[in-house]
DNA sequence: AGCACGCCGACT
DNA sequence: GTCGGCGTGCTC
């Protein structure tokens, strides 16, 4: 310990931790730190990554002070960024030290990557020359730098032959700069044949592009060029030298679109997702710091790249419920978008063909401006689409697929056509049960029951991933031979599908399909292809992919998402199945869509099928009117977990004692959470609802501030603006 | 969030 | 007798 003559100046720093605001650190003698510096800092007895923030640090007892380590090389972050984080710390109620963890979550990116070592030619000849020596030298003498290893191989020779080489002088030692990512987008590489409907549409958006903040929502059915239409607000930002964003829903991000993007552009965007490699990824967040990456798409977290000047921001398929983040700090990519663009002062545009009801809502506000694409691109015709009663024509005993469905699969399979039957349930069955004694087979640590995946021999917990071998006995009576499943997953269907149509080849398509994202790519373009008759999937194939071969979608189960209460359930119902009928037909062929249900005359099934989705959104728009839900109000949801059921109950009642009484908001609860057990936790939710003049952030922390301190073992977490309702 | 410290069960 | 479980507390 030295001591020090002069004090040293201190700086706020972000760092990972859940404190409510920066620590300070000293910094040493001749570094340069300012707001936005990326830093390496001592915490506790660790070292990590921190960003310096705005304004005066905190006075800190000198004792406790440490040093800052290091300040990054690498791009500081924006002050648009910082103001970001600020934002959505201040919104989601959680520390701004977390929310800034979201945006340096990319270990090894803050250092500068090493170029790359390399030979070029000094214009030197050898001095003896052989043939292994001709053969470098009539690529060397390009000029060009190249890898010792590179050389070798396009020369057909071993290294010795180029080391001999250099240490004559004839090669000299060069260094390779790092490559970018992707090659530079040009707005101009092809001029887009837009549609007489596009085209207006399209003209409105270049000129939003040129100005500052606003929403755009273009509404338009599947297939009617939305993409083509936001690429020319893209185009119009790159001719102003800004940097774009394309937010995606997660598994949206295929091949097909990257291949438009590309055909419009000239190069491919940078990717975002969870899929990339480690080092991709670090690449990826250096150059869109650095500026060299002009457009990335990306799934949500893409929101938090450190982008050096950004001014636009595109939320494809933004009713997509993948944009909704639930574990962690709970947002909406959404809404984020919306507010990034609004302290950018830059435009964001929604597409969607199902807008979300709050996006609508917005529209007829007039805080967004509203862009409708009325028909298909190209001519191709809109699915024809009917109902099947499955009370006029139920399938056999333990079966799924109705006499009418599986006769238009053998219909189209005569045709060569290809079949998708959608069915958003992953597994063989969600429900084991013992035919002698009853016995459920539930997840030790949830309140949820195990699903069988048959393909895996097991039995699976969707919501924890406990998993165990599938048992041949009972558990509880040891009866052998008598379990039996419940219900359809798609494995389930596929197996009934292989029954009817032994000689189709089909494909089952969820997320459990091994292999990651790659795998995922090359299994649908050989869809694309014409390599499967029959697909049987989950909502990831409703999600944007074109088969082209594609004329029967069929819908084994549209009841499912309308058997629970919540409010939300029809609008999620009415999008994922416009979305999943939407993929056939998409080239001209005539196609249907047949929809299986219990209750045909249901709204969201005769919106669907009636095409009218208007009268849909007016009725859903005034049934939340009425009902005093989002976006008529706002909510917040407050879950408390436990290891034990009174210790969470306790707490969430404690925490509703302390809810101070406020003007216009309502504290519904504590109920046991929709799961009430999850992860060996026992969790209790209170909901907040709050009309919209009332600061919901503001009595959330006056509630936290006013109860009791829990036991570190009780959590709480907060999801303001959640999915569900109820 | 991570990590260390600290106090109670099954094993080299 | 130790190894190791996770409950509690602290990090500028």
């Amino acid at each position: 310990m030295e001591k020090d003559s002069v004090t040293p100046s201190t700086v706020p720093v972000l760092v990972p931790m859940p404190a409510d605001r920066p620590f300070s650190y000293g910094v040493p003698e001749g570094v340069h730190a300012v707001p936005g510096s990326i830093v390496a800092v001592p915490l506790g007895p660790r070292i990590v990554a921190g960003v310096v923030w705005d304004g005066p640090a905190d006075e800190v007892d000198p004792s406790k002070l440490r040093n800052i380590e290091t300040v990054f090389e690498c791009p500081a972050l924006g002050a648009e960024s910082r103001r970001f984080v600020d934002w959505i710390a201040d919104y989601t109620i959680s520390a701004p030290g977390m929310v800034a963890r979201m945006i340096l979550r990319v270990p090894g990116a803050f250092d500068p990557e090493p170029p790359t070592p390399a030979l070029r030619w000094t214009g030197r000849e050898p001095e003896r020359m052989t043939g292994a020596r001709h053969r470098v030298m009539e690529i060397a003498r390009d000029g060009m730098a190249w890898s010792r290893g590179g050389l070798a191989r396009s020369a057909g020779v071993s290294h010795s032959v180029i080391d001999g080489l250099t240490s004559q002088g004839v090669l000299e030692p060069a260094l390779i700069p790092p490559h970018p990512v992707v090659a530079a987008p040009d707005p101009d590489y092809s001029k887009p044949d837009l549609s007489q409907n596009q085209r207006p549409v399209a003209d409105v958006l270049t000129g939003k592009a040129k100005a500052g903040y606003s929403v755009a929502v273009i509404d338009g059915v599947t297939g009617a060029g939305k993409t083509e239409v936001y690429f020319e607000a893209v185009a119009e930002v790159l001719r102003a030298a800004k940097q774009a964003l394309i937010l995606l829903p997660e598994i949206a991000l295929t091949h097909a679109f990257l291949t438009r993007f590309e055909d419009r552009f000239g190069a491919k965007p940078a990717e975002w997702h969870s899929g990339l490699a480690p080092r991709t990824r670090e690449r990826v967040w250096r150059q869109v710091a650095e500026g060299q990456v002009r457009v990335v798409a990306g799934a949500r977290s893409a929101l938090f790249l450190p982008f050096a000047d950004l001014g636009l921001i595109v939320v494809d398929e933004e009713h997509d419920s993948a944009y909704k983040q639930e574990d962690g700090i709970c947002y909406n990519a959404r809404d984020m978008a919306v507010v990034r663009g609004h302290i950018g002062k830059f435009p964001v545009i929604l597409a969607s063909a199902t807008p979300s009801v709050e996006t609508r809502v917005n529209a007829e506000r007039g805080r967004y401006q509203r862009l409708v694409l009325a028909d298909r691109y190209s001519g191709a015709e809109l699915p024809e689409l009917r109902a099947i009663d499955m009370r006029r024509h139920p399938p056999e005993r333990g079966k799924f697929l109705s006499p009418v469905l599986a006769g238009h699969v053998a219909d189209t399979l005569e045709r060569k056509e290809q079949t998708l039957l959608f069915l958003n349930r992953r597994g063989y069955a969600p429900l084991t049960l013992c035919r002698v004694c009853g016995h459920r087979f539930q997840c030790p640590d949830c309140s949820a029951w195990l699903v069988e995946h048959r393909f895996r021999g097991e039995i699976l917990c969707h919501h924890c991933g406990h998993r165990e071998a599938k048992p041949e006995a009972c558990p509880e009576c040891g009866t052998l031979d008598h379990l039996v499943a419940c219900g359809p997953g798609i494995e389930r269907i596929a197996e009934e599908v292989d029954l009817l149509f032994p000689d189709a080849r089909t494909i089952v398509l969820s997320s459990d399909l091994p292999g990651g994202v790659k795998r995922m790519r090359l299994e649908l373009e050989a869809i694309a292809d014409g390599a499967a008759d029959i697909v049987i999937g989950t909502q990831l194939v409703a999600k944007g992919h074109n088969f082209p071969g594609m004329t029967l979608v069929g819908v084994i189960d549209a009841d499912i998402g309308l058997a629970n209460g919540d409010p939300r359930a029809a609008e999620r119902t009415f999008q994922l199945l416009s979305q999943v009928t939407g993929r056939a037909g998409r080239f001209g062929k005539q196609s249907q869509g047949l929809i299986q249900t219990y209750q045909p005359d249901h709204p969201v099934l005769q919106a669907i099928i009636s095409g009218d989705s208007e009268a849909f959104y007016s009725r859903e728009i005034n049934e939340r009117e009425r009902g005093h839900l989002p976006p008529f109000s706002r909510m917040a949801a407050l879950v408390v977990s436990a290891v034990t059921r009174p210790e969470s109950e306790n707490h969430a009642r404690a925490l509703r004692r302390a809810a101070p009484s406020a003007e216009g908001i309502e504290i519904l609860g504590p109920a046991e959470a929709p799961l009430a057990l999850i992860r060996g936790r026992f969790r209790f939710r209170l909901l907040v609802q709050a009309n919209l003049q009332a600061d919901i952030q503001d009595y959330i922390r006056a509630m936290i501030a006013n109860a009791p301190k829990p036991k570190s073992s009780v959590r709480v977490t907060i999801d303001v603006d959640p999915q569900s309702f109820l």
